[in-house]
DNA sequence: GCCTAAACGAGACGGTACGTCGGGTCTTGAT
DNA sequence: ATCAAGACCCGACGTACCGTCTCGTTTAGGC
């Protein structure tokens, strides 16, 4: 039995009733704006709808009617925060300059005030493949177009010959970073990214590609 | 009261009672085992202590007496895991054929059947900074040695003239590894790891280091 | 996930664990001490198993597992009050006295402190048709040994010389106060109990059986 | 936009738009039918306002525009049915066959299909104490004129000399019939029927005043 | 013949309570 | 002394209704 009277003691602003799409579009935002403070406060693990609901002001049911569950939703905002952080990377005029705000964009993306939002977000990513797809295709690759037009540059500039390279630079950078922040739980400051420049970005891109080694 | 269940459908051996050391250990590896197999078909989310005592026909105290929980375990169980597939890596008698073996050996350690294990391992990792420095150490630093020795050999066979490349191909081997299998969720088979020892391991290993692009 | 950790700070005095039968008991009348408690205070509709559970200081699982929802708990609550107040009714001296009495005892055990009790009874017993045969058998039924016993004095006494109305009284005593406290929300006090058994017990008692109106 | 589903199966009547006087009443006509409906298949308890929605094609709002709550639409619904069955009880040429018409009617009214409908209709008198009275008033009372007239009949036939016990039958009658319904869940047939009538009713209108018991 | 106003269906909203499940603590009785 | 078994408290889960509100549509009746 749900006998529920509650006086209404709401501070005057909040309406219901059915929703423009604007509106609509405007509560999820809330929502997921809400829900990444939370996750950055508290962590993956110890967030909780329940929770969320609260900060965020909705209904539980609310929550429930736009994302399936607790992964999705955090996926979804994760997902959302890093597609409205869609600035093109600057030329500093070196391909070295251009590789190092590259790696140390990235290492802001993926170090938003707290790691274990990025472990979160890999965990969501294994509870739902499609949205792992989703996250995959909108924010890594994403970022790929830009780090492609760095190459490119380089060699309008003439410091690179070949992109032979190329690729596996592209490969590994995200994966140094994202292993030196999620497994060894490293910082990523600015003489890490020197170092993923020098020592492995550059080799890669500048390597002449006889390979004598193989059989 | 009730003399039924005469056939008692358990393995066997299953005493209780003040346990010799070498019982507990065992008890220990039993539990950890069916621990690693509950990881391995359910995930880590999944994966309930309850669950696990019941296949372990354990009481949860004798789990929590001897892990503080569930992360612990699970990062317990892996390294355990890890600890017992400590052989040294085959002389190919080339350097290539070292590295793709290592390479090999290491998306094996990491593909135990099922991916979510090592996203749960992750997760557990950032529960507790003892437990993971304890998995850093054991399970993935165990394993530089063993590079290292690969390096050692193609110096000695004249296949490298110097280590310059060394430290960033062993810090760039894992994390192209734990990526592809982990964020973007590829299977790691012998093409690539040709791929990573070709286009990534061997062009750092032989990069002569004149760093031309340095301002 | 559900990593909770809470610091145990309760009062020192409350233990867990496998519970002797006694403690056992003791449990499950403690939680209908409170549901009792709670039921009073603010009837049935606003009663809520999430209130119980902190009320009682019990977790909601401890309470599902012995009662297979809010019904059969509240339908238990009442029948085990009941069940305590067993007194056998007083020998006043006469068979009005008596049977004043006897509507009184059931008007106050009707009444104790809050009406909404009842009418959630009554819902509950058809919410489950064991329960309600249980509640009719032990609380109703269990009254009507004590007023056929009256009826037994009063012919002792040569007050009755047949027991002719005796079944049709028994019926329509009950009938008459449920009737006045559940449908027509009318206080029971002393001149409600004067009027059922001069008006309506006493005639049906003493009633001669010679029934010329039948066909 | 979508110019699909042409064949439209509702029920053909469906007109928004600003209602006439006799619209309006016919639209709460028909909600109410479906609550009653709805009532009958499934009690009160599991009686939803979601649900009379869909079923009578209403929005919610037209709803609690017209009934403050579950509560009052139940004793509505349950109030109009009553008020559609106001026949007079017809002359059967005797006391008693008047009486055991009396008591048939009443039972029918009350075992109209299914009596979770009855202990719904009293758990919402118990929420509203303004609706209880109409429904008391409109409902029962509406009865009383009914069986009175009875009387009336019995004593212009000569078949009652007095009218001492008439006001006790009267208050009697319903209790019987409502508490072998609602408490013992006891079916009302004709044998009950004969029963409350010849050792209840009639022993109380017939009974002489002559009460020696009294002190 | 427009135009305003009322009532409608639909359904999203903030909430409360539901019944289930897992985490970690603790005790009993048997071994 | 240690075990399995399992009850315990806590709290998150996802669902169902509550009663409120707003939308966009449709018609009636005053202009």
């Amino acid at each position: 039995m749900h006998d529920t009277h509650h006086a209404s003691h709401e501070p005057a602003s909040h309406r219901t009733g059915r929703p423009t799409a604007a509106e609509a579009d405007q509560r999820e935002r809330d929502i997921l704006d809400a829900a990444l403070e939370l996750l950055m406060e508290v962590g993956y693990d110890r967030f909780s709808i329940d929770a969320l609901a609260e900060r965020a002001h909705a209904g539980k049911a609310t929550i429930y009617r736009r994302w399936p569950g607790k992964a999705a939703l955090v996926v979804d905002a994760v997902r959302r925060r890093h597609a409205d952080h869609q600035e093109p990377l600057p030329d500093t005029g070196s391909l070295r300059g251009d590789l190092i705000a590259a790696v140390g964009r990235m290492t802001d993306a993926l170090t938003s005030r707290d790691g274990a939002l990025l472990v979160g977000v890999m965990q969501a990513m294994h509870s739902d493949a499609e949205l792992a797809e989703q996250l995959r295709t909108q924010v890594f690759e994403s970022k790929y177009a830009a780090y492609q037009e760095i190459v490119d540059r380089a060699v309008a500039r003439g410091e690179l010959t070949g992109t032979g390279g190329a690729d596996a630079a592209l490969e590994v950078m995200p994966a140094v970073i994202v292993t030196r922040l999620l497994i060894l739980d490293l910082p990523a400051d600015r003489s890490f990214a020197d170092h993923v420049v020098d020592d492995i970005l550059l080799p890669l891109l500048t390597h002449q590609t006889t390979q004598e080694h193989r059989p």
